[in-house]
DNA sequence: CCAGATATTAATCGTCTGATTAATATCTGG
DNA sequence: CCAGATATTAATCAGACGATTAATATCTGG
């Protein structure tokens, strides 16, 4: 049954100039935004259409559905992290400065502000739709290597000699990454802020904390 | 128009004994089981229902509608919280035991292992539904009591003098919460677990190095 | 300069959701 | 023992959602 034309009012067709790619740009993001920040079920293909400016079909059109549209966002918004895995993974064999990659990991939370968002969503959150992924190529990767590390620093006397180094590293990925997944409610709370000269001192504060916390000797004796 | 009784086949009615009370109960611990699981959004009064072995019409019946039992779950949820800010405010004026405090905060996310859960979904997430009440009720009297605890301690030169108080807060809580919900991933990765034994290591382990991380004698005068 | 390729719109489809309702069966107080 | 109160079922409603499609307008290569 072809439909009747009823109202021949409307004006489909292919516009002027490269507005094609602006509008695969703008559909992905927002949908960034508005995923990370109401879930993927809470949003609707015609809410991000209608914030790109178009309809839910350019969505289908360029994306094959609303879950491929999800995928190309997520690519964008992880790239960071993958970068910053290979850098760490890099740097492993020489000797380690555990400030430098504490540090350079805050950064790069404090540089892409949508990154913990999007772990706190799709991997702490029960039901994240990249909690396997984010395990197997990031999580799985990093982790045991904070804590051999660890160990290694500990073995050589580095490190107070009755350490857990797998205790250890959840504590340092703990004082990294919790300020920053927190920041919604520190914020408030505190007035936390991570803008510029804040996370210097935040980085400073938190690599002086766990530093001195693990060191070989306790001060004083005490305990 | 009346709808015609098609099929007399049918057979609702009161049930025999006290089973009105247990589909209310029913109910609630299923939606906690699948909204802790899927997110609020993704499950449906339909999954719910049929796990509670009833009807979605139920769920009207005793709740109102979907947002009224969400909200009877998360009170039942909630409740180890506010008897733990409870327990914190009246030791608020007592000498301030930073390690019983740390260890009776992980002691509770241990001992109720879905609040965890319900931070990362209705706190930590975006759009989560409990974030201003919690924000309210919860960490906006904790978190202040806590920098206050801190910048007592460190003007009566207990802790560096350098310390400070807001950003050793935010690490405090992070070493405490962080753990838990981060629960997931690192029992993937790591191995980790707060069973019994392992929650009372990572207790130690985690106030100690809090505790040498803002002592007041740096070991070693090393900078 | 025209025949595809490309891009866009509006309308529509089928499905699922939360919610409501009529019918009905059992319980309970007077 | 019967008249409500209570509890439950199946059916149904209106709306939103993701997805699809026909129509159409503009671009572009030969």
């Amino acid at each position: 049954m072809p439909r009747p034309p009823l109202k021949p009012a409307r004006r489909p067709g292919r516009p002027t100039g490269d507005a094609a790619a602006e509008v695969r740009a703008a559909l992905l993001a927002r949908a960034r935004e508005l995923f990370l920040k109401h879930g993927f079920a809470d949003v609707s293909t015609r809410q991000i259409a209608a914030a790109a400016g178009t309809t839910s079909a350019m969505i289908h059109y360029y994306y094959g559905d609303k879950l491929g549209l999800y995928r190309a966002m997520i690519e964008q918004a992880v790239e960071p992290l993958v970068t910053s895995l290979q850098r760490l993974e890099r740097a492993e064999a020489e000797p380690p400065d555990l400030d430098a990659i504490m540090t350079a990991y805050m950064r790069m939370l404090a540089t892409n502000p949508w990154l913990p968002a999007l772990i706190v969503h799709e991997v702490l959150d029960e039901g994240g739709r990249l909690r396997d992924q984010f395990v197997e190529h990031f999580a799985g990767r990093l982790a045991p290597a904070l804590v051999a590390v660890l160990r290694r620093e500990r073995d050589r006397g580095a490190l107070r000699a009755d350490l857990d180094p797998r205790l250890a590293a959840i504590s340092a990925l703990s004082l990294c990454i919790f300020p920053f997944v927190s920041l919604p409610i520190t914020s408030r709370v505190l007035g936390f802020s991570v803008d510029g000269a804040d996370l210097e001192r935040l980085a400073r504060h938190t690599t002086r904390l766990f530093r001195e916390g693990v060191a070989a000797a306790p001060p004083g004796g005490a305990a």
